[in-house]
RNA sequence: GGGCCCGUAGUGUAGCCCGGUUUAACACGCCUGCCUGUCACGCAGGAGAUCGAGGGUUCAAAUCCCUUCGGGCCCGCCA
């Protein structure tokens, strides 16, 4: 049983052509003695007509229902112009049927197939995922998202790269995310983990003299989900020997580009979808300009609204709160919201937000024409004020927000209150699409859970400078040393990040030693890696893409989990199959496991 | 671990604030009948809901209170 078509491409150049579809029933318009079914597969939608002249064949399709499977036969013919439909690529013909066989039938089904306004529940989607992919929107961000990955791996292949298989079953390593654990019945007590990211194997294969790799790889993290967090995901993994970070760089603008428009040649599979336009180079920000300007690691630049540093203004005035700050190595920042009006009530709900992340207070101003109202205007002089009001461009009708803090504290909370803005005040254009690299990110941060510095790439990025330098500096303040790390952001969206790494024993020890690792939890967790340093290793870097953040941004989406076909719900379950379960004891025994009641 | 929002026929919603004219409404879907040019077909009729679950307040609870379960968004967490 073969199709003669798709149902989506048949035209009107088939004229008089005897074809074969398959599909299932998307509609029906059953008219007494004139049957009409708008029959559906994977390329799009054909009118059926079983036009009564044979009553047995109507008399079967009187049983069609929808989402019935069906083989139909039948004869294309020309619609007549007042009958014609624009909005459907195959409007201009129909399928006069002289054969129907019902293949299945179909219950009728808890989500509405054919209705795009109507989205029910996701549990109910995700509980019915096969329906809920017969949609137009899931169908064509799954395609949307075969053909990017597709172009991708072209590029790769096409620049020189091999896609290499690393292991999932692998073992656990300190630091970053939570492993996902999996026992050996081999091996009693002892368990793999499943890959955070091939990040060490990837490194291994450059030692290996492999030079260019990549993969699109599934990786593992057990930590709490979002709307652009599951505990699976994929990534493109590339790693590259003998590079610095302008080649990875490059490399990735030259495939993002190459990808982009890749996605053009099938734009009628996924209507709807913009094609982003890029230039290249990307704009590159320091970590230290981000946050600055727009207090966040991950900035979204789709609109302008930059925090302005008042620290120097302030430090010298009557205002305790801000110049007891500055005083203490703090920094005072402020937002201007330009000529948009918000209540007092509004202004209270941002402080809340900003009081929720950490802050002590929001300040405000509102400048009137008889001068600026706000709690903490009267403890500035008449002439601090006017230097504020120049540096932050400020003028009758604006609005402005403060924060005091840490100067990351300070940053993130206005960061937030920025991005809360743009959201409110539709600053932001939903077709433009803003990539970026964010750089010289700091080496370590200080964690206060662990009270101990931390990478906060990953222990195995390389640090800016000599080694002499980076036992000095990390003496005289960690926080100074930077990393040869960079990060790839699209609207605010971190999608991905990479780093040259270490490639020498002494260098890789040194930074071990400054995260505070036991020799002995080295010497049992990585030393195969600082083995393998020994041999030969070159010097090498890389980034992985997370390609479902990507593909989400791109498919204008707000949720990972529509361009996944199986995912999992915020409390990492899936309705669909029940998963996670309770196994037979008989298996339990088989791992060795025993459940602590 | 914490904050916020949601849960009403198969699906999407209204009703909830301020308890009683509600016999819980509307749309889609479903069922029956009619219909030869529809394409969100139309027309007539019909079935379908213990209002997530449990408890409480009350003469009376979808509506108020408490508990609990499930879903979502966020903080923490995510090297």
């Amino acid at each position: 049983m073969k199709r003669s078509h798709y149902c989506g491409d048949v035209r009107a150049t088939d004229t008089d052509k005897e074809v074969q579809l398959l599909g299932w029933v998307h509609r029906r318009r059953d008219h007494g003695g004139l049957i009409f079914i708008d029959l559906r597969d994977r390329s799009g939608l054909v009118q059926v007509v079983f036009n009564g002249d044979d009553k047995k064949l109507l008399a079967e399709a009187e049983k069609l229902r929808i989402e019935f499977v069906l083989e139909i036969k039948g004869k294309v013919v020309k619609r007549t112009p007042e009958t014609i439909n624009k909005n459907i690529k195959t409007g201009e013909i129909e399928i006069a049927a002289n054969y129907l066989e019902i293949l299945n039938t179909s219950k009728t089904p808890p989500i509405e197939i054919a209705d795009p306004t109507n989205e029910p529940d996701e549990m109910v989607r995700l509980r019915y995922r096969y329906l809920d992919l017969r949609k137009d929107k899931m169908r064509e961000n799954l395609i949307y998202r075969h053909k990017i990955i597709k172009a991708m791996s072209d590029y790769m292949d096409n620049k020189g790269f091999l896609e290499i298989e690393t292991p999932f079953l692998t073992k656990s390593t300190p630091e970053g995310s939570r492993d996902f654990l999996v026992p050996s019945r081999l091996n009693p007590g002892r368990f793999y983990a499943l890959p955070q990211s091939p990040q060490l194997f990837k490194q291994l294969l450059m030692v290996s003299g492999m030079e260019k790799y990549f993969q699109v790889v599934r990786c593992f993290r057990d930590e709490d989900l979002r709307a652009d967090r599951q505990p699976e995901f994929t990534q493109l993994d590339i790693e590259m020997s003998f590079v610095g970070r302008d080649d990875v760089i490059s490399v990735i603008e030259g495939l993002l580009e190459h990808s982009l428009k890749a996605l053009e040649k099938d734009i009628d599979q996924y209507r709807g979808k913009i094609i982003p336009l890029i230039s290249l180079p990307f704009p590159r920000l320091s970590w230290e300009d981000a946050m600055n300007r727009f207090g966040s690691d991950k900035p979204d630049l789709r609109f302008g609204m930059e925090l302005i540093d008042i620290s120097d203004l302030v430090a010298g005035t009557e205002c305790a709160i801000f110049a007891k700050t500055v005083k203490s190595g703090g920094v005072v920042k402020c937002l201007n919201i330009k000529q948009k009006k918000l209540s007092r009530a509004e202004l209270e709900k941002f402080e809340e937000l900003a009081k929720k992340l950490g802050a002590k207070g929001l300040a405000w101003m509102v400048l009137e024409s008889d001068g600026p109202k706000s709690p903490i205007a009267k403890f500035f002089k008449e002439h601090e004020l006017e230097l504020i009001f120049k540096k932050a461009q400020a003028e009758t009708g604006d609005i402005l927000l403060f924060a005091a803090d840490k100067f990351e504290m300070a940053c993130n909370v206005l960061g937030s209150v920025r991005m809360e803005l743009g959201k409110k005040l539709n600053l932001i254009d939903a077709n433009s699409f803003k990539f970026a690299w964010i750089i010289d990110f700091p080496l370590f941060e200080y964690s206060e859970t662990e009270k101990r510095w931390v990478s906060r790439h990953h222990p195995f990025t390389s640090p800016q400078g000599t080694l002499d330098d980076i036992e000095e500096r990390f003496l005289k303040d960690p926080s100074s040393l930077k990393a040869q790390a960079y990060d790839l952001v699209l609207n605010g969206v971190e999608i991905g990040g990479g780093s040259i790494r270490i490639h020498r024993r002494d260098i890789q020890e040194k930074v071990f030693k400054i995260l505070g690792l036991p020799d002995k939890e080295v010497q049992l967790r990585f030393n195969f890696l600082l083995e393998a340093l020994e041999y030969g290793a070159p010097p090498h870097g890389g980034i992985a893409l997370g390609l479902d953040r990507l593909v989400m941004m791109l498919a204008g989406m707000e949720s990972i989990r529509d361009v996944i076909a199986f995912p999992k719900t915020q409390s990492a379950l899936c309705p669909l199959t029940g998963a996670p379960d309770v196994v037979d004891p008989h298996q339990l025994k088989e791992a060795h496991i025993r459940i602590a009641a």
